[in-house]
DNA sequence: TCAGGAAATGTAAGCGCTTTCAACGACGAG
DNA sequence: CTCGTCGTTGAAAGCGCTTACATTTCCTGA
């Protein structure tokens, strides 16, 4: 056993056992609050505490107790409030877990390392789909947000085949004609399966969905359309957008080159970000339900952390359609109202 | 010594080591690159690890080096760019350090607790200003970002007051007569510096200021003063606000009430948010070295934790005057080309 | 052929905590 | 007065890793 209750400098349990004048038991069952402890021994551990400034080696408790009680969250980025949104749900149901928080942002750099790393130091792991091809070689339970699974892995996301259908069915009962689908459907599987509800609802018309116009879905990305759109390289009087990041893009490029939105083209996205509400005429998107989608990673981790088996169906979430000016839907004056902004729940669209 | 090499259920080192028919030493030397290794038993290390599908334990390692090679990073929230800027800088100057980061959402509930669970599991914490009086009894090294420290706390900051004598002396220079400051200055000591900016700019001009207008930084505290100042309850012909959000939502309500905006009254934020750039008139605003700032706190926090003494002075970061068409400037027809947005220096602002 | 040293590897002592198990004292019942 | 109980407490065995130090192996030159 060990002699010294302060070896160099930290203050560790057993420098409170000691001055306390109880065993380092002792002092642990208080500080958990586990077993029966005696209210002066309490007493003294505490003041002890108090006095040393003890702070607890988490390292030491992982280890004795054999786990982390913290979940890894791998996303690629966090601009825009998708990620943040996400992000927010997961650490927050994890807080009400009693779990900590790692987190990896991937950016550009090389994720092999940094992942098994953060595997190292976590229990479980959520990832965020499009960086699924990272997951190592898989010991630590882990779940998919947003995006395809590796076959054996939980893959937690929010529906999109429906809504696109919806969203298009929309642009096309306001008797658009010429819809393009605006988005790398080969980038993430969400895009991919928003152009199948596409099509879908073009074949529900018995019409057929034009190819899709693949571009990334950043800002510049949609600037570049709208300039395609202007020059005459491309047609359409209705813009599907994979995004509202490229969807406002195009709006505003459009705009400003004087063309009518939505009287010329339509354009809506996906996302329901803050400035979709801001615009005149307001964006037309699909607000996705992202905060559930971290608490419920949060919650399966938690599960299979604590025994579960992996789910082998899809966990897929409702997402709701919002319907603002720019799709062709008349819209009320007055916009941003406090937190909650205008939404409209989607009923059957008015002709145009 | 240990006899059996897996107990139980988990790969450890002494799995990998009996397979690979070395000691734990050896194995660890390959793990960690140190010491020197025959390629022989390299190369047997390193298959057994694949074999096995090792993964090390963070926590046993972290017990032996005694240090966790973690940052904690305490937030209030995640809306809006600024703090998912700061996480950025924080977690990519961090990984950069090789440290991961463990993330601590303010929100509503109580800190205390998950603030010293979080102590206990990483090296050095920073923590977001607002949030300073949370820090218990301080044993691991801090840094606060963007607010006041208490004594003997090192601090990093944005620069305020001198951006907001640069902006409001920009909004005097325009002709406007009658501004206020929007904001609670008691809420935030970013917030309190910035008047006294808004206070300087006055008395350069042998004027005085007005009180400020408190508000929190929401946006429907923005439509309050705009119901205000509509109602005529409140008479301004410049309005600085304390950020973007409160500036945007005043902007759109006066708007959507028939008022011209720069034209009856100039509004003018904080933040440089992504919707600044897409409303008409543009948002005129004040940029931070938001990222710049997260990058520094994990730089101090990595030079605390290496036995740097705190420093006295404050981190002050630069900020920058993003001029758009707001204030009263004239502004550019197409706006957001792209990723880099029309940026004006702040040059000598047109008289009106 | 052998001493001496460098290279490679193994041994074992912790790191700071949790938790089982045994020991202890006080106390009421028999 | 003795024994069984219950409420408290302490001793000690790990948890899985790093690393100082000891030991073995393998060359090299004399």
């Amino acid at each position: 056993m060990r002699v010294s209750g302060n070896t160099g400098r930290g203050v560790t349990i057993y420098s409170v056992a000691e001055r306390a004048g109880v065993s380092i038991a002792t002092v642990s069952r208080v500080l958990q609050d586990s077993g029966v402890v005696s209210a002066r021994a309490r007493r003294q551990v505490l003041e002890a505490v108090e006095e040393l400034d003890y702070v607890p080696s988490g390292a030491a408790r992982s280890l004795a107790v054999r786990q982390h009680d913290t979940y890894g969250l791998v996303l690629p980025e966090l601009s825009g409030p998708y990620y943040s949104e996400l992000l927010v749900g997961f650490e927050t149901r994890a807080g009400e877990l009693g779990r900590g928080v790692m987190l990896l942002l991937g950016g550009a750099r090389d994720l092999a390392k940094p992942f098994s790393t953060l595997a190292s130091r976590v229990d479980a792991i959520c990832v965020f789909g499009g960086l699924a091809a990272h997951i190592g070689r898989g010991t630590r339970p882990i779940v998919v947000v947003a995006g395809g699974a590796p076959p054996g892995v939980e893959a937690i996301t929010a529906e999109n085949v429906d809504s696109a259908d919806e969203l298009t069915e929309h642009l096309l009962a306001h008797g658009r004609t010429r819809l393009l689908f605006v988005g790398d459907t080969t980038a993430a599987p969400d895009v991919l399966e928003r152009y199948e509800g596409f099509t879908r609802a073009h074949e529900n018309r018995g019409l057929r969905a034009a190819e899709p116009v693949h571009v990334e879905f950043r800002e510049r990305d949609g600037i570049v359309v709208a300039e395609r759109l202007l020059a005459g390289d491309l047609a359409a009087d209705g813009l599907v957008c994979c995004n509202d990041e490229v969807a406002l893009a195009i709006m505003a490029r459009l705009t400003d080159a004087g063309m009518d939105v939505p009287d010329d083209v339509a354009v809506v996205g996906w996302d329901d970000v803050m400035t979709a509400r801001y615009v005149r005429p307001g964006l037309t998107t699909v607000r996705q339900p992202v905060h559930q989608l971290g608490a419920r990673a949060a919650d399966r981790l938690h599960e299979l952390v604590g025994g579960a088996p992996p789910r082998a169906t899809r966990n897929v979430l409702p997402t709701e359609l919002v319907l603002r000016g720019s799709c062709g839907c008349e819209e009320h004056a007055a916009r941003p109202q406090g937190a909650t902004s205008q939404t409209y729940l989607s009923t059957p669209p008015p002709r145009k």
